[in-house]
DNA sequence: TTGTATGCGTTATCAT
DNA sequence: ATGATAACGCATACAA
């Protein structure tokens, strides 16, 4: 049906084997019949069979992208196709192809994963997300395939390869600064607290309160879905409390548009009685009214790193397990602002 | 090394093709033995190869994705995972896989596509565009391969599965629409002009001001790429026009906020100064200031009807080719105003 | 430098 | 109801 190697063999009137060694470019093969070999190739257009060459070879030249929940409802944060394209560029440069995994729950993903590691689909996987106790991170772990992992793990440090910013650094400099604008009530709106990045940058931002002797309010503290109805409910019980805060760290932009739609619904206006911080800085953010003062983590690079990284783990057998830090930086724009003196004033700063 | 099918037999004392049964669950299999080797399976933790599978099945149950650009191009656009996500969706029920092909010239895609389809890794091709001539789509359709198009095809509708809105009645609904907000210069702003996309809404829009009589005027046509950047590049050929258009027709809203963003700093104001309606009412639709009146052209259902056609024409040999007509409307915003009588007034509505 | 034979892990076709 | 065996298309160790 398909035209095979034997196809092009019996027109380059060689062995399959030859025309094999022609498609690897063996150097033990002579011009001569390489050419002959190639034109067969091109009259028949023929192109080799990746399952079967998978199957002799033990590989796959193609990696695969678990994100949390599948693509229906990860790619609802502008994040993800964002590392994607980072990934994207350098897997194109390899010559490898991307694999999507599609999962609801975490048990179907994790079916995905087995099915696509153990079914010899991948060479290595990319783990978009890092969560407290995740199976998935555990299996891969467990059956020492390549991965590389955009986060940080909870434990393990050393002998997992991952990416991430310094985001406990990156909340603690948020949270500075917020108080170096005269904010005493600071709210942190987080994701899930299974993920590490929301664990990350709650210390700092708790490290940051203590150091400028601010009360750490547990009451201050809220775990929403990184998306914008997650701001919404956030802001809502904020709102709700006795003294709600002055400032708020939300931890992702989409978030953080929930809130400042939901904080115009309540004729409050940000900057004016509320200062917004995020993270991301999508390009929403830029675009938002007020604009959007954001952390930008480096999304494209995270992803691009991560690849690298990858590439490396697949390739050599036995290279070290790395760690990339991505720098980050803020973002002015205008949803900040300083907090006229407090009658209370502690003084601080 | 890996547990294969033989292992399975072995332990479960049966033939390796009594397993392969099993996993397909063979009717004629007694259910005791299909039990005992099911916990031989589980036992050892057994999963199938799917590349030999595949080369044993000629079939990868996985599908491949194709972009205008790589992943790391077309992700600058949020209309891409949105339709992934359609996508990805009912490709999810059927336990299929997701290939994305990477490639930076049509070149490399072209490539890529070949490889893909007759290296045997996918049963069936997504094309996420549609242009004129296109390569990719006429190997497809010569090598008779399964696709589906998101988009319509120039010629030969009929014989090609494609899944798009009506284009030209709705970029002619919409400059009706400015029209009769009293508009008579009404620019167009739209993508590559060889995308039958652009053609469609260019045509529908000449459609329309050809029935209220008003003139067509090529200089208010402008081609750009659909990206911040296109707008910008845009708004500003219009504006150094004699006479500027008092409104616009965008294609994209990626592209409009580049034209919102560049009128600002020109000092003009939307919509008192010129009007704009746009495509695809994106989440940044809603943010922008002032929001952006926009055709939702439901991307999200674009991508699921195009999977669930591609399923069909995948397990079902001889189904004939079909189109979907996915519907859109207007989501008036702030982005439009009545413009105030002429003086030239030829009084059309 | 090139050809021969074997294996990769499954499925499918015969048998029994 | 189950087993033996031959593909599937390619790569590679071993010969020549």
């Amino acid at each position: 049906m398909t035209t095979t190697i034997k196809d092009v063999a019996k027109m380059a009137n060689v062995a399959p084997s030859t025309v094999s060694r022609v498609i690897a470019n063996n150097p033990r093969i002579s011009e001569q019949t390489k050419r002959r070999v190639r034109e067969a190739m091109d009259y028949l257009g023929y192109h080799p069979n990746f399952n079967a060459r998978s199957l002799a070879n033990r590989s796959a030249q193609a990696i695969g992208l678990v994100m949390p929940g599948s693509a229906d409802k990860a790619f609802q944060n502008p994040f993800f196709p964002e590392v994607i394209r980072g990934i994207s560029t350098i897997v194109h440069e390899k010559e490898y192809a991307l694999y999507m995994s599609t999962g609801q729950t975490e048990e179907e993903i994790y079916e995905g994963v087995m099915r696509m590691v153990q079914g010899g689909r991948v060479d290595g996987i990319l783990l978009l997300y890092s969560s407290v106790d995740d199976r998935i991170m555990n299996y891969l772990v467990e059956k020492k395939f390549p991965f590389a992992l955009v986060g940080k793990p909870l434990k393990d440090e050393q002998s997992i390869t991952h990416i991430d910013n310094d985001n406990f650094q990156a909340a603690r400099d948020v949270a500075d600064y917020l108080i170096s604008l005269g904010h005493e009530k600071i709210g942190f709106v987080g994701g899930s607290s299974r993920l590490v990045v929301t664990i990350d940058r709650l210390l700092g931002y708790e490290k940051s309160l203590r150091s400028h002797q601010l009360p750490y309010r547990e009451d201050y503290i809220i775990h929403e879905e990184f998306l914008e109805k997650g701001g919404q409910e956030a802001i809502r019980k904020l709102m709700a409390l006795d003294k709600p805060p002055t400032a708020l760290l939300v931890m992702d932009d989409l978030m953080a548009f929930g809130v400042l739609r939901t904080l115009s619904e309540m004729q409050l206006s940000v900057p004016n009685d509320i200062s917004v911080v995020s993270f991301n800085n999508l390009m929403l953010a830029a675009f938002s009214t007020p604009g959007l003062t954001s952390v930008d983590i480096n999304i494209f690079q995270l992803g691009y790193e991560a690849a690298v990284c990858l590439m490396d783990l697949i390739s050599k057998p036995d290279q070290k397990p790395m760690r990339v830090a991505v720098p980050y930086h803020l973002i002015e724009r205008q949803s900040c602002k300083a907090r006229t003196v407090q009658k209370e004033g502690s003084g601080s700063m």
